[in-house]
DNA sequence: CTAATCCACCTTTTT
DNA sequence: GGTGGATTAG
């Protein structure tokens, strides 16, 4: 029996378990790579054709590879940096390169830990090292920052004396928290907002800023600085008597882990002998120092050639190969601290790193890629860097300009609608980026009308809705019985006569005892100030959580324990019992969590209720998307989208105050995010690209003009086929007759762009600003049953009328099209 | 203590 | 335009 593997040294796989805590010989993996191997199932479901030495497998691995991801592949020894831009087989690389050190023997997998942003990308990721080695991916570690820390840190929980069964609190959780620790403190909500307060924590955790640390830096006479330390402290306090850690937690705490005890840094060193991270433009601090500290790379050491180090000589582990693949131009998360400066410095933190740039993009066609270069070309004190394609140029882009969002979407959905019946593509096809999520509204409403099946990834997530927020309370509360975050938000949810007062005297002998708030609900007899019939009711509340833990605590799988607690509480009757069709929804929704517990029971049969609360803590938007939808256009904004990519892409929103968004017009770093927002969009697209545009565009329910993309403007204007470059209102403007309506706006193809002077009057010029559009002149005065026509909906009658002056709005009647809500000083409306 | 109404704020983007 | 928090009336 030969098999690829034959004579290569490797240990069985079953000396690394899993999950395991067996600590690993301390020899370097170099020396032990020396040491016979005892070969067996390691090989086995590995590829069964092409047997022949283990070389040849290496080599096969690298069919196919451009040169640049040759290099990659094969690379040995020190840091490697590798610049992947959009669509350059990135993936392809890091899994090959992954294969490639297990076929050549450099590496076991349970040496490899990789680490990725989404569960998605993770999954992906050990799915593609599988089909190339076989079963023994599984002992590889391959999941996000998230989960590979919380793995670390549930397995040395008691090292840093919590619970193993920590609660994990998202962003929500905290902010409710943070609410809770302004409030004890006494703060003006006004002044010093629990929301601000919260981000800002968030901020100084990325940062691996503790509250002492913090406490030192502020200044004395900063009352916000010197209440968000205080707030600080107090907060993490909390979280600690709550056994509970929020997102950023995760990764500070693991880093402090490693930091604070030597012998953990060391066990973790010594296993983890290759470590790749994938979008490193997208690390922060924290995380950078995590790979740091895992790594096991000193500024000595890598100032002092890896060979010293590699030879043993030193006492410690040698450090790890770390090998990172990012994008500058492709960084989008600078707003929760990422910092491209870990990509740009990487070669100054690694001296003796190399660097490898892979710029022949698979992807897409020459057309979207000029575009999408000539945008983020404009970015200052960039790395140059050019993809490239030998795929040809493709179609043209197509431009849209649209008189409104409605009619954007309209345009949109029968663009679709014609390529589906031509047969030359089908709804998986295609995406609808935009940049909010609040204007996926106006594509939806369409897209249901026209009967065209969708998707939407992320916005109102699944797991922030209201209903299932409180179910995995509940189930917080049940696993964690000092989780004080969600046992009060369930206290009174359903209605069970606890109200602010109950709570107030629960928390204050809480306070007082030096106990968890649920330790105060398990001593009623000792809680002062409670009325008989809160007692009674708190008793009761007692009793069913008691009941529940003991449930749980039992063989009882999280879909029976979430049944139980839906239904002993009359949570579920409540809204069953409800007339809102809202509710009904939402009992739907619940059937749906019910769902997903019963499928992580299927997946995973031994999984408790903690396992099931951390994969329901760790899930992000990317993770949603399906993997081969039944033919669903997909919609989503363009963070979501990153990493993907699809035949016919729709850009929409392209106006300077919604992409790039308002909030970022004034700073030029922003500005600068924008501008790799909008690369990151164009280059999802593999052959058809369109990018639309709204002249109007309603947001806060109030319409405003905004004018072109500064980012269309950047985009060569021989790569763009404007089917229509103006809006109705900007050719009136321009001196048409006023009386010829939307479609005298139809323009000649592949001319004007949106940056034209005939469409951008001197008022096209000023940044747009939310509220401050210009006055069409004359607004007419109506009455409510005053019959009116509009240039483009024709007769119509008001119905409402709101808001005075400039700011009047009037809900007209056109029948046939239904009851607008029109801006009147904007809307051609004329009375009668 | 609850239910109803009012109103402020909201829209970046998320592990 | 939609939600979640605060205020007020029962």
């Amino acid at each position: 029996m030969t098999s690829l593997f034959d004579d290569l040294p490797l240990f069985p796989t079953a000396t690394v378990p899993e999950g395991s805590d067996s600590h690993l010989p301390s020899m370097p993996a170099r020396e032990r790579t020396g040491a016979v191997g005892e070969m067996s199932d390691d090989a086995a479901g590995t590829r069964s054709d092409g047997e022949g030495p283990p070389s040849l497998a290496a080599e096969a691995l690298l069919d196919g590879l451009n040169p640049q991801q040759k290099a990659a592949v094969e690379h040995t020894g020190g840091q490697l940096l590798i610049i992947a831009g959009a669509g350059s087989g990135k993936t392809r690389v890091l899994t090959h390169r992954i294969a490639h050190l297990l076929a050549t023997g450099r590496a076991r997998p349970g040496q490899i830990l990789a680490i990725t942003f989404t569960n998605k990308a993770a999954a992906e990721m050990r799915e593609r090292v599988a089909e190339l080695v076989g079963p023994r991916a599984a002992t590889m570690w391959v999941s996000t920052f998230h989960s590979a820390c919380v793995r670390i840190l549930r397995r040395e929980a008691k090292t840093l004396g919590i619970r193993s069964s920590f609660s994990i609190y998202d962003a929500a959780d905290s902010q409710r928290l943070m609410t809770l620790v302004c409030r004890e403190l006494d703060l003006d909500p006004k002044r010093f907002p629990p929301k601000a307060f919260s981000h800002r924590v968030s901020d100084l955790k990325n940062e691996l800023i503790d509250p002492d640390d913090y406490a030192g830096t502020v200044s004395e006479s900063n009352p916000f600085e010197q209440n968000l330390a205080a707030a600080y402290r107090l907060y993490n306090e909390r979280l600690r008597q709550a056994h509970a850690l929020d997102f950023d937690d995760i990764i500070m705490s693991t880093v402090n882990l490693l930091q604070a005890f030597p012998a953990v840094a060391e066990h973790y060193r010594r296993r983890f002998r290759h470590i790749l991270v994938d979008e490193y433009q997208d690390t922060n601090h924290a995380q950078y120092v995590l790979v740091r500290e895992l790594t096991g790379v000193t500024a000595e050491i890598a100032d002092g050639a890896g060979s010293v180090a590699e030879e043993g000589a030193l006492a410690t582990v040698p450090p790890a190969e770390l090998t990172v693949v990012g994008d500058s131009d492709q960084s989008i998360y600078a707003f929760r601290g990422a910092t491209i400066r870990n990509i740009d410095e990487f070669e100054a933190d690694y001296p003796n790193a190399r660097t490898i740039v892979l710029e022949q993009n698979y992807r897409s066609t020459q057309t979207i890629l000029s575009a999408a270069n000539a945008v983020i070309v404009k970015n200052p004190e960039r790395r140059a860097k050019k993809l490239w394609t030998d795929s040809g140029a493709g179609p043209q882009i197509v431009g849209y300009v649209a008189d409104n969002e409605h009619e954007e979407a309209r345009f949109i959905a029968e663009e679709i609608d014609r390529l589906i019946d031509a047969g030359e593509l089908s709804p998986r096809d295609v995406a609808v980026f935009y940049r909010t999520n609040a204007q996926s509204r106006a594509l939806e409403e369409v897209l249901i009308r026209v009967g065209l099946p969708y998707k939407v990834v992320g916005g109102t997530r699944f797991y922030e809705r209201k209903e299932i927020k409180d179910a995995i309370a509940y189930l917080r509360a049940i696993a964690n019985p000092d989780d004080s975050v969600n046992l009060r938000r369930i206290l009174n949810v359903p209605k069970r006569g606890l109200g602010d007062r109950a709570e107030a005297m629960l928390a204050a002998h809480a306070e007082r005892e030096r106990v968890s708030f649920g330790a105060a609900i398990d001593d009623l007899d000792n809680v002062l100030g409670l009325a008989t019939r809160s007692m009674t009711n708190a008793r009761a509340f007692a009793e069913l959580m008691a009941g529940l833990r003991e449930l749980a605590a039992g063989d009882a799988s999280p879909a029976d324990v979430l049944d139980a607690a839906l239904d002993r509480s009359g949570y579920l009757a409540e809204l069953r019992a409800s007339s809102d069709p809202q509710d009904h929804s939402r009992v739907e929704n619940l059937a749906e969590l019910h769902a997903v517990a019963a499928e992580f029971s299927e997946s995973d049969p031994e999984g408790d209720l903690g396992d099931f609360l951390e994969r329901v803590s760790l899930v992000a938007d990317a993770d949603q998307i399906p993997d081969d939808d039944q033919g669903m256009v997909t919609l989503m904004t363009v963070h979501t989208a990153k990493g993907l990519e699809f035949p016919m892409v729709f850009v929409t929103g392209l106006e300077d105050g919604t992409f790039p968004h308002q909030r970022s017009l004034a700073d030029p770093s922003e500005l600068a995010e924008e501008r790799r927002l909008a690369y990151v969009a164009l280059t999802r697209a593999r052959q058809r690209l369109y990018l639309t545009r709204a002249a109007v565009r309603t947001t806060f329910g109030l319409p405003n003009e905004l004018p072109a993309s500064r980012f269309l403007a950047d985009v060569p204007e021989e790569l763009i086929d404007w089917k229509r470059a103006e809006s109705s209102m900007s050719t009136l403007r321009a001196g048409g007759t006023g009386f010829s309506g939307p479609r005298s706006g139809r323009v000649r193809h592949g001319s004007r762009g949106p940056s034209a002077p005939v469409q951008t009057t001197t008022r096209g010029e000023r940044p747009a600003t939310f509220g401050s559009a210009t006055p069409r002149g004359d607004v007419p005065t109506l009455d409510i049953g005053d019959r009116v026509t509009h240039d483009a909906y024709g007769m119509g009658r008001v119905v409402a009328l709101e808001g005075t002056g400039s700011n009047a709005v009037a809900k007209i009647d056109f029948g046939d099209s239904g009851v607008k809500r029109l801006l009147l000083r904007y809307s051609p409306v004329t009375k009668l």
